[in-house]
DNA sequence: ACTGAAAATGCCAGACC
DNA sequence: GGTCTGGCATTTTCAGT
């Protein structure tokens, strides 16, 4: 899992497709200061590589029905791998966890949920959530207000 | 900011941008049982909304070179909107910081740093955080491994 | 509202320098 | 890495259902 020796225009490369993922490699060349061929055989690298994971449309969660997030930690009673396999497996299955984490130190995970409203989230919390085996507690914190909205760091 | 009333086709068509945002009008509308036309005609509909922001290739952090992630959360000596305003401005100046959200309770902000080692964490915590004017503790956390990786609920 | 076809555009791939 | 050309895919529009 090498860091792909990337020259400047590699990242130039990334930079764009990152701020918009549907250009086409006649105006992406332009941008970066290529002719389309060699840019062309560039993102088939980046692809290839997998530096380039996918393409994804970047939507509004509110004006898609879900404006309110939540930060839950959750603690497991027992850390063995079965648990963990478990508890992963439910939580990529819930469409509410948008974003989860394994964290170091007590263990924990960190998961981002989106819904609707608090009631919503009181469902997940109480129907699904709490009823995985192996949860032990669980804290919630709530966000007011997204500040700066990444999905990698900017190349 | 409403939740735009979007039935199943819109949805439809936003799951498949969101995995593929690169789909052309043509594969898009045959993937949600329409034809070319209408299906460019709601397309265009979903981004006039702003329903979708935009498109952005989805990015490997490890093989940029951003192997290490670490949450970070601060908290600000004073929290009246001008020590609000100076942070937020700065922090969405840093590459490093990926993702930001202002919190309810003690009136903090969540962040997560990527970062290509623990040391040019350390760099950035001594010589760009911790300098911002009002900043009055941080605490950081170590993911080990990200389990799940959303930028939005799924439509 | 969706369908289908036709026209115009513009893109990509490959061979070659 | 650059240029060019052939051929194709895409988008758009328009008339029809």
């Amino acid at each position: 899992m090498e860091s792909t020796n990337l020259d400047e225009i590699d990242r130039a490369i990334l930079r764009e497709l990152q701020s918009n993922g549907r250009l086409t490699v006649q105006e992406l060349s332009e941008r970066v200061g290529l002719s389309p061929s060699p840019c062309a055989r560039r993102l088939r690298m980046l692809e290839a590589a997998g530096v380039i994971r996918g393409y994804a449309a970047t939507l509004d969660e509110a004006k898609l029905g879900f404006p309110v997030s939540i930060f839950v930690s959750v603690k497991l009673d027992k850390q063995v791998d079965d648990a963990l396999v478990n508890f992963e497996s439910r939580v990529r299955g819930y469409p509410e966890v948008v974003d989860c984490w394994l964290m170091t130190g007590p263990r924990d995970y960190l998961l981002r949920i989106a819904v609707s409203d608090l009631a919503e989230f009181e469902k997940f919390l109480t129907s699904s959530l709490t009823r995985i085996e192996g949860v032990a507690s669980i804290e919630s914190s709530i966000p007011l207000r997204r500040v700066k909205a990444g999905s990698a760091r900017r190349a």
